[in-house]
DNA sequence: GAGTGGTCTAGACCACGCA
DNA sequence: GCGTGGTCTAGACCACTCT
């Protein structure tokens, strides 16, 4: 019926549809997703292929399954492996909008860093290193430096970061999908380097996180290692 | 042909099978799983239902799947919603049997707690509520308060927590798997009276870090409020 | 009882890796 | 070319919720 040009999935192509749908509040929270058999219907697919999809959206928080019932819309999840920055004292995550980002340094191609708690399978692999620090209200929330494989992602150096989320970015450039990770976190105080970079007083306590994100690509890992000021915002993420 | 006692799906008790052999090294890491067509015959299913628990272990981390070539076993990963302690500048993780819990507040019985950061849907529902330190080397490593809803965990008052993993607990007893969750994290200084309960100096940084875990049963949620010191060790989770 | 999601079968064909 | 995992169909029956 309809001209399929790329080789993709039918249940990704639905649960594709089903999640821009979500992300735009088509469906009001709390309010029933079309039922399985509707949608058999409406994309003249078969129940296993309609189950694959609302699967991977029920994985992901998007909706919640409930036998007998149906699929409950939930409000959207945080992205996995993101971090959403949130005032203390208050449940109100601060928009996106207002979080300004600047890139500290450029993306360069460099061997995997050393610093790195978590370390690379293949580290003499060119990997695409950079720094950005992010501002709330022009305070500096959190400094973060990044690796990923270089291989993996052609022209990485020609995309504009600013103000931009990563995995929002690289999801739609590059199809990059966040699946799993690990963190590492400790407290610890600013040093005379890092209360200069991030315009802080020495001695303030930082929170120090560090991760290393798989991704739908077998070797396709991202690393990050971040100071966070968490005097005023702290950090919200999901797992 | 074998007879099936209690009402569990084929899947399931396939993944619970591997998982189990998986947790014991009867497969050396790295090594290949065996393949979904001898796992069919194997256990006399069909392929749906054999790639089901296989992308069940696939998602946990317990192995990664590769089209053309087959399972590769990975490393034990770290259970969701679980801490692991590790030592800076090393990467050996501290054995669980180096680790003891001391419980602080034996579960108690009351409405859902007013300083967790997360709220409960529900929050007069009975909750059991207890609190935990957890040590090192005779170190206080962390101070936990831990909130779950009472209906959920029939006498759950009953069991002894010293000295075991929570949700390993919950695993066993009540067959409560961890699904997702969020956290909220931040840094901060001791204050007088966390630093007596912890037994370090005031004003030393501490980890902050709450959590609302949700579950494989729809309207059963944990609630963790947790403050690490983390001069000596650091935490690792998965997301 | 009607409608929902949950489990399962018995096939088919495709895409990929490796030798 | 063979074996692997990936996608998909067309059914079947069960368990649960709601009215």
């Amino acid at each position: 019926m309809s001209e399929v040009i790329a080789r993709i999935p039918h249940y990704q192509h639905l649960y594709e549809t089903l999640r821009q749908q979500l992300l735009q509040g088509v469906y009001e929270i709390g309010s029933l997703l079309p039922s399985e058999k509707e949608l058999q219907q409406a994309y003249n697919l078969t129940q296993p292929t309609v189950r694959q999809a609302l699967s991977m959206l029920a994985e992901e928080g998007f909706i919640k399954k409930f036998q007998g019932k149906g699929s409950i819309v939930q409000p959207v999840p945080i992205g996995l492996g993101m971090l959403s920055i949130q005032p203390h004292h208050t449940d109100q995550l601060v928009d996106a909008a207002a979080i300004r980002t600047e890139i500290v340094q450029k993306p360069i191609l460099k061997v995997f860093p050393a610093d790195f708690l978590f370390v690379s399978a293949q580290p003499q692999r060119p990997y695409y290193y950079f720094e950005r620090l992010r501002f709330v209200n022009n305070e500096v929330i959190f400094f973060e430096k990044i690796a990923l494989p270089a291989e993996e992602v052609p022209q990485f150096h020609k995309l504009k970061l600013e103000n931009k989320s990563l995995f929002d970015t690289l999801r739609k450039r590059y199809s990059i999908i966040v699946k799993r990770g690990e963190e590492k976190v400790w407290a610890t105080l600013a040093d005379e380097a890092l209360s200069r970079m991030m315009q802080i007083k020495p001695n303030t306590p930082v929170l120090r996180l560090e991760k290393c994100i798989e991704t739908n690509r077998p070797h396709l890992n991202i690393y990050s290692s971040l100071y966070a000021c968490t005097d005023k915002y702290l950090l919200k993420g999901r797992f």
